[in-house]
DNA sequence: ATAATTGCAAAGTCTTTGCAGTTTG
DNA sequence: CAAACTGCAAAGACTTTGCAATTAT
């Protein structure tokens, strides 16, 4: 019943210094039990509080960003509001259509032609996975 | 001395029942005038207030979006910060280095591939004008 | 005249920060 | 025990909104 997922992240917090207490304990659990992606900083916020209400937001915000450096989790802009957070092997690309808001994941591959190009033409070698990519999906396409 | 392209706008929005006050005027000159692209609306503040201090940042954001509304000008994010606006004329995607923030204007074509293919597989159609795309230059690569 | 627009102040959203007290290794 | 971490409250950056007074048409 002991999660070894959520073992292995805090081992590998203890591995790297970083000390594991009782709020890293809840936000790590609530991110790999709601599983399924997507979730910003205020979900992870009220997950925990569920179970732990003293702990605080910021130190949900401050929690995220040391599993960010720790490669745990990355964050998406996804559009305007707040970002999302995804457990760091679920990485995939993200379209968001600027009408309805439905979220495409789409594989990084798809975005190999345009790298190569930006590259080539640009010296510039672009990171998709940080900021969705915001277009229209077909039923919401303007005209 | 009359600045033609000024009166060209004017008359745009009093074709569309928009009317044309003061700070508009300023708003517009100033949109003009600064010409150079990549201004945020606290920019176009700033410029405004030099001539007309009472102008208030507020009715900026509102011109601004009232001019967006009218295909004059259109805003980008680049990155986390404001959001930098630009005449429609001169549309263009941009390319932003998250490490050093220079920013890369590149011609829309450039993704006719990627939109493509995202619209085959995906029925996606991306509308890369609003998000800048980020990334590393070449001389911030990491590694 | 009258509907649109403005200035102002206040609020709103998302996130960060300073600090004093608490906890981990 | 020392360094890391936390809760809290406050601030910060950017933008939006409600409203009464003003202004363009």
């Amino acid at each position: 019943m002991t999660d070894q997922r959520l073992e292995d992240v805090l081992g590998r917090l203890r591995d790297e210094g970083v000390r594991v207490t009782l709020p890293r304990r809840a936000i790590v659990s609530a991110l790999l039990g709601g599983g399924h992606g997507h979730v910003t900083a205020e979900n992870v916020t009220a997950e925990v509080q569920g179970e732990h209400p003293e702990v605080h937001a910021s130190t949900v915000y401050r929690t995220l960003d040391t599993l960010e450096r720790l490669g745990v989790v990355y964050h998406v802009h996804l559009a305007h509001g707040a970002a999302v957070y995804h457990l760091a092997e679920d990485a995939h690309l993200h379209l968001v259509c600027a009408s309805c808001g439905v979220v495409i994941e789409v594989p990084e591959d798809v975005f190999h032609t345009l790298a190569d190009g930006l590259h080539q033409g640009f010296r510039f070698t672009p990171e998709v996975r940080h900021f969705a990519l915001s277009g229209h999906c077909d039923r919401c396409l303007p005209r």
